[in-house]
DNA sequence: AGCCCCGCTTGCCAAAAATCAAGCGGCCAA
DNA sequence: TTGGCCGCTTGATTTTTGGCAAGCGGGGCT
C-alpha cells in the first residue's frame, strides 16, 4: 500500500506527529478496505491481529452476554477501535460492525507493537488515543449507573444538538433501536423517553428531532462535562 | 525520597522493566504517605497532578451526578489510578478516597510524561497498565448493562470464590454498602439480592459468605472471562 | 455501663423499566 | 402491484428496582 493510497491518512491524530520512517513502516503492512453496512467487523472473544482505524462511516462497538446484547460505542472517523485489545494481546472485549458504509484502515498489530517501542512520539499518541478510549469507556458507565433512562436520552439529545451545526435541529442517524441500547434500554422505552421529553419541548419526527425549547431541556438535562464532554 | 524506603517499589509491575535513570527520576520527585481509612484523595472535576500507585491497603473510586454517587472501582495494591487523567493532563472523571488504611506513591504527572518519552520500556509498562484499566471499564459497563442485580451480585461471589484460598467461603472485605452501589444497585436491594440466592446456596452471616453448592450458583451466574476476567 | 449512631435487614409501596401483544407504515422483493 | 418483513409506536401487564419506614444489633464514645 502506498500513503498515497488514503487521502488525509497522514493527518490523523495517530500519525500527525510521528516520523516519516515509523510512518512508511506502519503503512507496508496495512490494509484499507471499504466495508458495506452491517457487515461484521470483529468478534468478541477473538484474538486481536489488527489495529483498526475508521476513516470514513461509523463502526459499532457491541457486546453480548447470554443472549443479550448492548452497544457500547459508536465509532466516528478519524478513531481506533480495539486498541487495547491491541496491545494487550488479548481477546477482544467488543465485538465490532459497521452500521453506515465505512473505510477501515488495518493495521498489524505487531507492527504497532514495534514502532511503540522505536518512536516516542507514536508511543505518545498511542496513549492519548488509549487514554481517550479509557476515559469514554469510564464516562459511559456513569451514563448509565447515575442517570434514569429518561435523563440519559435528554442528555444525548442535548449533546447532539451542541454538536450540530443545525442548532436546535437533530437528525439522529442511527436507528432508534440501535440508539436504544446504546443508551441502555429497551426500543419500546426510548419510545416512551420520547413522549416524556415532549413536556421539555422535544419533538419528534422520523429521524428528525427538533428542540423547541433548548433552555427547558438542558435544564432537565443537567449536562455534566464529566460525562458528556 | 530514597528508593530503599519504599520495600519492593522495584518489583511494581510500572517499574520492574525500566532503566535504573528513569527510577531515579520518577523517584525523585515521588512521595510517599500513609492515610487513614475513608480519606478523600482526589476530587472528581479537579486536575490530575499525580500519578498515584496504591502499595497497601484499598482504594475506592467513585463519581457523582445531581446528588447520586456510585462506587465505579476499587483499586487493589500494586495498581495505579487515575493514569488516563495524568497523560490526558486533563480533570479526574473519578473522585478517589480510602476505604482502609492504605501507603500511596504520588508521582507529579510531568515526571511520568517525560519519563515516558525517554524510556520506551516505562512506555510499554505504562500502556499496558492503562489498557488494562481501560478494559476493566468496559467489562464494568458491560456487567451493568447485560445483567440483572442478582446476577451481578453472583458474579461478584463466584469471582471472588475462585480468588479465595478458602474455597467457597468469601470474607467481604467491604461494606455492603459500598459493594451494593459498585454493582450498581441500593443496599436494600442488595440485601434482596442475598436472599434470592439462598435458592443457589447463598449463606451469608455478616460479612462471611459460605457458597453451598459452588456449581449451583455457577450455572446461575454464567461468569464470562470477556466480563469477570 | 449505657447511649447513640450507623449499617444492615425486612416489609410495604411506588417508580422505572422490561415484556408481551397488537397495529401502523415504509421498504423491498417476488 | 402485492405480500411480507421489519422498525417503530402504543397499550396493558409484569418484573425489576428504588424509596420509605421501622426495627435490630454491633461498635464507639461519654
Amino acid at each position: 500500500m502506498r500513503s498515497t493510497d488514503i487521502p488525509g491518512i497522514r493527518s490523523l491524530p495517530l500519525f500527525s506527529d510521528i516520523g516519516e520512517d515509523s510512518f512508511e513502516r506502519l503503512i507496508r503492512g496495512a490494509y484499507v478496505q471499504n466495508f458495506p453496512p452491517h457487515t461484521e467487523l470483529i468478534t468478541e472473544g477473538e484474538s486481536a491481529d489488527f489495529l483498526h482505524i475508521v476513516v470514513s462511516g461509523t463502526v459499532e462497538l457491541g457486546s453480548s452476554w447470554n443472549e443479550r446484547e448492548t452497544c457500547m460505542a459508536l465509532v466516528e472517523p478519524h478513531t481506533t477501535f480495539i486498541l487495547a485489545a491491541t496491545i494487550r494481546d488479548r481477546p477482544y472485549l467488543m465485538s465490532a460492525r459497521t452500521i453506515s458504509k465505512a473505510r477501515i484502515i488495518m493495521i498489524p498489530s505487531e507492527d504497532i507493537r514495534s514502532v511503540f517501542e522505536n518512536d516516542s512520539e507514536f508511543a505518545k499518541s498511542i496513549v492519548e488515543e488509549l487514554a481517550g478510549c479509557y476515559r469514554d469507556a469510564v464516562k459511559h458507565a456513569k451514563n448509565i449507573k447515575l442517570r434514569s433512562s429518561v435523563e440519559r436520552l435528554a442528555n444525548y439529545l442535548v449533546r447532539q444538538a451542541s454538536q450540530s451545526s443545525e442548532g436546535d435541529r437533530i437528525s439522529l442517524d442511527i436507528e432508534k433501536k440501535k440508539l436504544a441500547s446504546f443508551l441502555g434500554m429497551t426500543p419500546e422505552n426510548l419510545s416512551r423517553a420520547f413522549t416524556a421529553l415532549r413536556n421539555h419541548g422535544v419533538e419528534v419526527n422520523g429521524e428528525q428531532v427538533r428542540l423547541n425549547r433548548p433552555e427547558d431541556l438542558t435544564r432537565f438535562a443537567r449536562p455534566d462535562p464529566l460525562i458528556d464532554g
